[in-house]
DNA sequence: GTCCCTGCAAATATTTTGCATTATC
DNA sequence: GATAATGCAAAATATTTGCAGGGAC
């Protein structure tokens, strides 16, 4: 059977801007209408099971499973599959509202889309924390530029132990 | 029941491609006798099969899959079981002669442990390279000690398309 | 002889897909 | 009313484990 599956790259190389790190994310507003007009471009269904899936998508700024989704996603609307919710956040990431990542714990998780950043985790205590530097974005360019690559996304990732979790 | 057991690696979401050996580099010497001390202080034994996939190993300078390794080590000696060569990279990992990489295609890769280095992998032919940076790696370090965490690792790929698959 | 190790098959975990049915446009 | 979307169960993929027999020390 082996059907075509999702293209390779991991997406995300977007304009970057210099600010301040470690600042707060604002809540993604345009998101809503983004997908909205993907849906209508593309010929696809505004339905009853994508909309509780966005609301809590949106709503919750963690890094969250597709399992974890229809946890919660279920308490509203017991009706909703597991596998809808997999569909629906490979629909997102196609729309581009969400961004897929991969930790080092095996499982797929998802964000809403924001301007570029990576993370720094806490292996202990399993927090997130999000940072972003131009420094290293540069020295990135660099690299790929010395070996012939043109660069189109990368990850970037620290694991340690957090001030809470360190003795 | 259900022992403690790693997360098992994300299925692969595409097809996959396959690896062009990476760059040369030093076959690392002292591995083979650091198995056999490991062997030793842990009262395990050396067995025929990790003979075998220790030499391929050992041999290969590339990042190979568990199911890329059990295909070549079945040439050599077609008894072998591919549960072994799972049990086995484990055990390599666990001796410190091997270095486990899951890069964004969904399965796990291992190397010849080394000195620390990160990837830049071309999306379209699948090759692999190999970079280091002391900049980033101290710009690392500041970020990690601006928000009070204790580095212990991390990871930093690049993804793009290297000379050959540009057009 | 004692344990460790192995192969095989079956079990797991995560994600995807086939299909009949339902909902949206 | 045409077609996309859903739910469920089954499939696919990657990896781990139980167990009986074989092998290393």
């Amino acid at each position: 059977m082996a059907a075509p599956r999702r293209p390779p790259a991991p997406r995300s190389a977007r304009p970057r801007r210099s600010v301040a790190p470690a600042a707060p994310r604002e809540a993604p507003e345009g998101h809503r209408a983004t997908l909205a007009s993907y849906l209508a471009r593309k010929s696809l269904k505004w339905t009853r099971q994508r909309e509780h899936i966005l609301d809590l998508f949106l709503r919750s700024g963690e890094h969250l499973t597709c399992e974890e989704i229809h946890a919660r996603v279920v308490r509203r609307d017991p009706s909703v599959g597991l596998a809808t919710v997999y569909r629906t956040l490979r629909l997102f990431v196609e729309a581009d509202i969400a961004a897929e990542r991969r930790f080092n714990d095996g499982v797929t998780r998802y964000e809403p889309a924001q301007a570029h950043h990576d993370h720094m985790l806490c292996v202990r205590c399993g927090r997130i924390v999000e940072f972003e530097n131009d420094d290293i974005e540069r020295l990135q360019e660099s690299i790929a530029t010395r070996h012939g690559f043109r660069l189109m996304s990368h990850r970037h990732e620290l694991y340690g132990s957090c001030s809470s979790c360190s003795t």
